[in-house]
RNA sequence: GUGUUCGUAGCUCAGCUGGAUAGAGCAACGGCCUUCUAAGCCGUGGGUCGGGGGUUCGAAUCCCUUCGAGCACGCCA
């Protein structure tokens, strides 16, 4: 109906259509018309008060069916379509099996490097939200057909794990190990910070120990293996709990022997640079500090490591785009890895290279640290989240049949929710009132709505062969309704547009409240067999939709709550 | 110091590829459960869109400047 009117103009104003395309807008309020034509930007060329280009264009147009009439307010002609066609064409145009998929992602591929913890470290609110968004963009992806790598890139090489050994063999044993997994490894870190401060010897042993690690020898990486597979373990179950998982998991140690290539290609391309010892990338003529490619012992950095995974990725998938969910604190740090890789002849860089940052978590206005015990593990929140659900279904609905699946799902659910309904960039203070509040903007609001459309096409009775008279639904909520629904497809482009989950959240959101209004203003359940057929496919649209959205987000749905 | 991100209602945030009286939720107050789940709906109050310039017919939105906050800036990732 957009294109018609825009034909409509065209042959009115002999205006170029693309130029009307990109004028003409949806106005705010429902009261001022489906369609606006604001006429502003067209008063320099045509020298004439944009007043008097909408009333004399306006009254060039030739009033076809569809419209039910055209509304000249001050510069905007507002066109009001005739409800029943147009509610009409958004519904026909609504594919329920593919709704919001597309197929602009078929035959690419992207990877997507996020989660990616260190090991021997405990996955606390700030992995959560890397795991969280980046399994949202792998959703919304998916849905538009791409092909998705989803990959962790997980922590475990470096000198932290000399550290671990020296810790290990003073303070530690293997029965403490296995019973507190990640949570004793991490004591052992820090009782070797401690203890490094007195004696430097120390750090000494714990390089010497990484260096064993880089050689091969056995005992070092049968110790490391091990912690890396205890930290995997616990890993995997806060991964089970969100409901996510990974195509690879590849590490840094992966990298370890594709470091020495890209060193050398560095060389061979005249790149690398001699500078306090170390091997640097200079980076002065882009106005960013040097990268730096080896330390001045000559072993590998993180930057070394991750242009070495580039390079595997692209060989391995030859993806169109590699996106890498971390914290913004790492910006310059992938500007300049990006850089290099550019420098070093590969255009495809520049485009298909993206960071997609995400702002700090702190907690209560103070910054995360283990140190200082200002530390919340992701898996308790999540397990807070649950059992307060259960109290609130103790509390609601005490017959609900599957009380622990139905908190799960909402628990979690919240949780994420939560997670990305803001803009990622944001910094987050984490507040357990604000975490484990489920009224308003929350998940659990959208998954109750969800419920309630369940709820209606449990115990209405309707026949779902019947065709539906569209002219049953122009109540003013239904159609609202229906308009933001409508939305769908755009929205979930948008998304992925700017690697913004928080769009589709927001959009789950829209819904759930036009539902809310329709759900409270229009019984569904009455007595005329027209209008409950109608009704009831309106609320089984959005019943799907609102189940689509959510999943974009990684995000169940229960039937009941 | 340099770079970068952010600054919108008491709080948390939408809106930011320029357009009609700046929108939600939370908190406060007042209504609505004998009919589809009240984790809901309706209403009231609450804003110099950090400040100042500029571009424009039009700026929360773009540019400059200034103030404030976070983050980064070589051998951690």
């Amino acid at each position: 109906m957009k294109e018609q009117i825009i034909q409509l103009i065209v042959n009115a104003s002999d205006l170029d259509t693309e130029l009307v395309r990109g004028i003409l807008e949806i106005p705010p309020k429902a009261d001022m018309g489906d369609f606006a034509f604001p006429c502003f930007q067209l008063a320099k060329t045509m020298r004439k008060a944009p007043q008097m280009i909408a009333a004399e264009l306006s009254s060039k147009i030739e009033k076809p069916d569809m419209i039910d009439r055209i509304e000249v307010q001050g510069a905007y002609i507002n066109f009001f379509l005739k409800k029943e066609l147009y509610v009409k064409s958004m519904l026909d145009a609504i594919d329920v099996e593919n709704f919001g998929s597309s197929s602009v992602g078929n035959g690419k591929t992207i990877c997507i490097d996020y989660s990616s913890p260190n090991v021997a470290k405990n996955f606390h609110v700030g992995h959560l939200r890397t795991t969280i968004i980046g399994n949202s963009l792998y959703k919304i992806y998916e849905k538009l057909g791409y092909q998705v790598e989803r990959i962790n890139h997980l922590g475990d090489w470096g000198t932290q794990f000399g550290k671990l050994i020296v810790a290990y063999k003073a303070w530690g044993s293997k029965e403490a190990v296995e019973k507190d997994g990640v949570a004793e490894l991490m004591r052992l870190y820090v009782e070797f910070h401690k203890a490094a401060e007195q004696d430097d010897s120390l750090n000494d042993q714990a390089r010497e120990w990484f260096h064993q690690m880089e050689n091969g020898n056995e005992e070092a990486l049968s110790i490391w293996q091990w912690f890396v597979d205890i930290s995997l373990k616990e890993y995997k179950g806060t991964y089970a709990l969100l409901g996510m998982d990974f195509d690879h998991y590849l590490g840094e140690s992966f990298y370890r022997d594709k470091t020495a290539e890209v060193v050398n290609q560095l060389a061979d391309a005249g790149l690398l640079q001699e500078s306090q010892g170390a091997q640097i990338v200079d980076l002065e003529a882009y106005d960013m500090p040097p990268c730096l490619i080896t330390k001045k012992d000559g072993s590998s950095i993180y930057a070394t490591r991750d242009l070495a995974a580039i390079f595997y990725r692209k060989k391995t998938w030859n993806f169109d785009k590699c996106l890498y969910v971390t914290g913004q604190e790492q910006k310059l740090h992938f500007a300049q890895v990006f850089k290099v890789v550019e420098l070093l002849g590969n255009d495809w860089a520049k485009d298909s290279l993206v960071h997609i940052p995400y702002g700090l978590v702190s907690l209560e206005g103070e910054k995360l640290s283990t140190r200082s015990g200002n530390i919340i593990y992701a898996e308790d929140i999540l397990l807070e989240a649950i059992d307060k659900v259960k109290q609130i279904i103790a509390e609601k609905n005490p017959q609900l049949e599957d009380k622990e699946q139905v908190a799960k799902t909402v628990g979690v659910g919240a949780i994420i929710f939560h997670d990305l309904y803001n803009q990622r960039i944001k910094d987050v203070s984490f507040k357990w009132e604000k975490v484990l509040n489920f009224d308003g903007e929350t998940g659990p609001y959208v998954q109750y709505t969800y419920c309630r459309c369940a709820s209606i096409l449990r115990t209405v009775s309707y026949d779902s062969k019947a065709p539906i008279d569209y002219s049953l639904l122009l109540d003013e909520e239904a159609v609202a309704l229906i308009k933001e629904i409508n939305r769908f497809p755009q929205v979930v482009l948008d998304a992925a547009d700017r690697y913004e989950p928080s769009v589709i959240a927001r959009f789950a959101m829209d819904v759930a409240q036009a539902f809310s209004r329709f759900y409270n203003a229009c019984r569904v359940n009455v007595e005329e067999d027209a209008l409950r057929n109608a009704r009831v496919k309106l609320v089984s649209l959005t019943k799907t939709t609102l189940k689509d959205a959510l999943a974009l987000l990684g995000i169940d749905c229960p039937e009941q709550m």
